[in-house]
DNA sequence: CGAGCTCTTGACACCAATCAATCCGGGTGG
DNA sequence: CCACCCGGATTGATTGGTGTCAAGAGCTCG
């Protein structure tokens, strides 16, 4: 999990660290990269990453652990804006106003490696491959919040969510079948703009049907393609 | 939202010239930003300026007209991503996917600045200033589709849409009281997740009580702070 | 073992979609 | 110049999907 043996990999869940890596980049910048990587945690469940209005300074790619982000409005109202598992990267959406729009709140014990944005944004100037992978990021967080945009029936939301988690989970190596929705109900129906009510009586109606199986938060995947099916019209290709 | 500009501008509405020279850059790094440009239009209401799963090339300045963007789900179902004022950048959406995601459709006789982005990306590299108004361009769209992304009231999204248009058409120098919807009620509400009766029985509601003026596609905003309060939750600061 | 949650399930209400009729404005052709 | 036509816009009546309220069951933690 951390920076080990074999030299070539620094920090096996960092997603610029894998990119870096992978495109074979020049040794000199590569260690820049390293020098400006700083390993924070163990955060424990309900601790804020960073808080709204917080002056943005870095992002935080996610090494163990989950976190969801959170915005609340005048009202005090509070909105989920998205969850994030290992080798995800939180933080890209406070470059433009400059301060975080969100809190960022550990769900579960959590570790995370920090970059400095000012400091990465410089090395990106000099590491076109690093620039490229920040733009992808941000692109990538775009298509992820306009799958949120779309209006589709309650069904069609809930079977994207856990499709797009089933993909998410299997790219971060983990069993794209057996999720661990670790996260209330209530902090999905908010993801989802859904009341928590509504996403119970939907997994329930999903295991009737032997789409799924359930066990409190764990959640087995039994007809992966019926899902997708019931999800493509959000997944929109 | 652009630091504003004191000396040449070559191109008065394009946003990335624009933070470019008031960047006071080096001159031969502005030059190539100059070769890089280039003018295309004008286009037909009607006509696309790119097709979903085109390949990602280009990203389009807006100099004159108006443009929306759609993608179209396996249904064949429409879906408004958003509409482009002179002055703002279309196709950031496609840099991740390396496709893009949606048409982007001419509404009004529409003429365009094109930026090659393999040649940008590049550039962007040796000015740090273009670099983060890219970075800034996809993190303010972030922030825009996560407003749409919102669970509101169809009045708030409503007041949301006009209050947000008026910033915008301010910010490209247009006036802020006198909004042109150059584009039909079906149109903005799909792009609010809304059925077009409803946007009409809003837009009426609210020249009742006297928040606007109507006269067609020509709006005139006339208690702009009601608006606001209307919307504040919708803009959550 | 109780306190305080999350989660589930049911009954009901309500907002916005749908269906339908009409009106308006702009372009076309006679 | 007027009559016609057609898509967009408005307005009304009805329906249905989700939210809200409420009660009870299951968990976890002190």
């Amino acid at each position: 999990m951390v920076d080990d043996g074999d030299e070539v990999r620094f920090c096996s869940t960092c997603a610029f660290s894998n990119v870096c890596i992978s495109a074979g980049y020049d040794k000199v910048a590569l260690g820049e990269l390293h020098v400006l990587v700083e390993h924070v945690g163990p955060f424990r469940a309900g601790e804020r990453l960073f808080r709204t209005r917080d002056p943005f300074k870095a992002i935080y790619a996610v090494r163990g652990g989950l976190v969801k982000t959170v915005s609340v409005d005048v009202d005090g109202k509070e909105q989920v804006l998205g969850f994030y598992l290992p080798g995800e990267v939180i933080g890209l959406n406070g470059i433009y106003p400059e301060h975080y729009p969100c809190d960022a709140v550990v769900l579960e014990t959590s570790y995370f490696c920090r970059f400095s944005f000012p400091a990465i944004s410089a090395l990106a100037s000099r590491m076109p491959k690093l620039q490229q992978q920040l733009f992808r990021l941000l692109s990538k967080e775009l298509a992820l919040t306009s799958m949120l945009a779309g209006d589709h029936s309650a069904e069609v939301r809930m079977a994207a969510f856990l499709v797009d988690l089933s993909d998410r989970f299997g790219a971060s190596g983990f069993s794209e079948r057996h999720l661990i929705l670790n996260m209330s109900r209530i902090d999905i129906g908010n993801y989802l703009r859904l009341a928590s009510e509504t996403v119970s009586r939907l997994l329930t109606h999903m295991r009737e049907r032997g789409l799924v199986r359930l066990e409190g938060r764990q959640l087995e995947i039994l007809d992966g393609k019926a899902l997708r099916t019931l999800a493509r019209s959000a997944l929109e290709h």
